[in-house]
DNA sequence: TTGAAAGCGGTACCAT
DNA sequence: ATGGTACCGCTTTCAA
């Protein structure tokens, strides 16, 4: 059933039935009900397809998300949701594409078959070649996360520096002396992935400031990786009282192995970082944490892409949130740390 | 640009364009490779829109899953991400709907503007609106996840009745006499979720059989809501010394219940159920339990749905999957309960 | 206030 | 092997 089986039962023609629906032009108040009748009878709805042919926009956002296999961390999952959910607010519906480059065929689908209005981003890289591209072709996106030189682009992002050099603040205000810090895996840190990127630049600035004694890891995003690495850490150097991490899967994998070697969380050793709240929340003590709002933050990227959408030519905007440490129970004064095979330390 | 810009710039008509492009007409090699000179060119793409409308097939399958709100878990995220990589491998994109129930705003659009050629429904309930809706229009789905009455249809599930009885039958087996069970919460059970109607089935069926005493609850989708649920438990009866559950998300939170209330897993108390794998692993001690393979079934729910939309007509198919039971480290004999302040139970 | 008709950008049938 | 053209279903300009 298309638009014309409706002129034709309510007698006029498509172009009123067209305009009745849509308001663009007034109709009388006797036509206008008369087809409302037949189209609540018929239960039509124009098709979308046709629809995006003749005014060129498709009421679709594409979201862009990395391939898994790198699994997928909680924290994507609240961006996605947060995503799918305002985009519905302003009747948009949002397609997935799962590209980690440019010449991805799921992301030159996106744009070179025009499926999209906009798009938003999600693993930001320092050098971004997808949003390179973009901007190349004036396509409108908005990124969740922020490149070396987001100047002149629409972005949402989190300031990790920051996040992370106040982890380390707190760690050193408790005392703490030898940190450590838990990235995420090394192949995304090479690929340039922001907060990786970002948030050792901030823990090295931190604690060469505040003269620690550090280490840096690379981890994979899993339970047995986090776990691995924690007896690396404690090999390395067992003195070590504390860690960072922006590791948000690896973590239960953390606290397993801090437990396997009988340091007691947060007595002999603390735990902070930057993850999703609620994630910091099923971990048993909970973890002290920058949380990350993805939530709000897929909200704005949603508002922002709208805005861009509405108003072609509109300034750049963006957002860079600092949300606050939420102290909870991951986190202590920095003890005697245990000698080898001495038991867990004596705190004062 | 447009197909007609092609043609005009390799001195051919339109329909030869199309035919070089799709192969449904032999085309001679000369034009072919004039013609895809100039594509490859002017980096010229076919419009999705208009492709759409022009054969009635969008190349889009619709995820519907459940509006958020009710928090996402981690199995949900495992679902989208097979999905969507499953899909990616047969060309199509994934839309994403988040729908409860047939009226929602972005179901109907999905479905009577004609955005996609089939959907994938999450969360499926044993009656479900929006199945018989799709179903009395004949609409290509698939359903992960079976209602009371899947006959007919076409859907890949779990056998939660029989997980959760063996999850029953393992703690039984191993001493266990009184057992709780923590489902979702009590408004997704009232709502008829299977996995939680299922599952509540096969615990109870399976306690009787086994002449446990037991209790069950409703909790809800965060881990306070399970470290809440775990003083429910031991206050109501203090010498449960098992429990088996459904409810990833509060995971977390029911371990730290137990720690708090001394009881150490699994010396003291024993913990399993049914949980994606994964998540499983993020639990110290690792969760024994039947792990949700939830990658594999996104991409056998993107299998049927293919072959649905490739041989309209065919007879339903479905896969029931029963995986076994991880054995991890979470469950272990059941000792002698502790008493009120006597501290933990020492074992035989 | 309403209608007729020209697109939007492809596909595929009917000719040649 | 190729070209011409009707058509998919809706929007919007132009006319009445």
């Amino acid at each position: 059933m298309n638009i014309g089986e409706i002129a034709r039962r309510a007698g006029v023609s498509r172009s009123t039935v067209s305009y009745a629906l849509s308001g663009k032009r007034p109709v009388s108040e006797d036509t206008r009900r008369r087809i409302q009748e037949v189209v609540d009878e018929l239960g039509y709805q124009p098709s979308a397809s046709a629809r995006a042919l003749a005014n060129g926009r498709t009421s679709t956002i594409g979201l862009v998300f990395p391939p898994a296999g790198n699994h997928y961390t909680g924290m994507q999952l609240d961006f996605i949701g947060s995503v799918v959910e305002a985009a519905a607010a302003y009747d948009y519906d949002v397609l997935l594409s799962p590209s980690g480059v440019d010449s991805d065929r799921s992301f030159q689908r996106l744009l070179g078959e025009r499926r999209v209005d906009g798009a938003i981003l999600m693993e930001i890289r320092l050098r971004d070649d997808r949003l390179d591209h973009l901007a190349a072709v004036d396509f409108p996106s908005v990124a969740i996360g922020r490149t070396a030189h987001p100047e002149g682009s629409w972005w949402v992002g989190l300031d990790h520096t920051e996040l992370v050099q106040r982890c380390v603040h707190h760690l050193a205000d408790l005392g703490h002396r030898r940190v450590a810090f838990v990235n995420r895996p090394q192949q995304l840190l090479r690929a340039g992935y922001e907060s990786a990127q970002r948030g050792l630049d901030g823990f090295t600035k931190a604690a060469a400031e505040r003269g620690l004694t550090v280490r840096t890891y690379c981890c994979g995003d899993d339970a047995a990786s986090g776990q691995a690495c924690v007896q690396r850490i404690l090999h390395d150097d067992p003195a070590t009282t504390a860690l960072v991490t922006l590791n948000e899967a690896a973590l239960g994998g953390l606290y397993r192995g801090l437990a396997q070697a009988d340091r007691l969380v947060p007595r002999d050793f603390s735990v902070t970082g930057v993850v999703a709240g609620r994630w910091a929340e099923t971990v048993t003590p909970q973890l002290t944490a920058a949380d990350v709002p993805a939530a709000e933050m897929g909200r704005l990227a949603v508002e922002l892409l709208v805005e861009r959408l509405d108003q072609p030519g509109a300034r750049p905007r963006h957002h860079l949130l600092v949300p606050p440490i939420s102290l909870r129970a991951s986190t202590g004064p920095a003890g005697v740390p245990p000698g080898p095979d001495l038991g867990p330390a004596t705190t004062p």
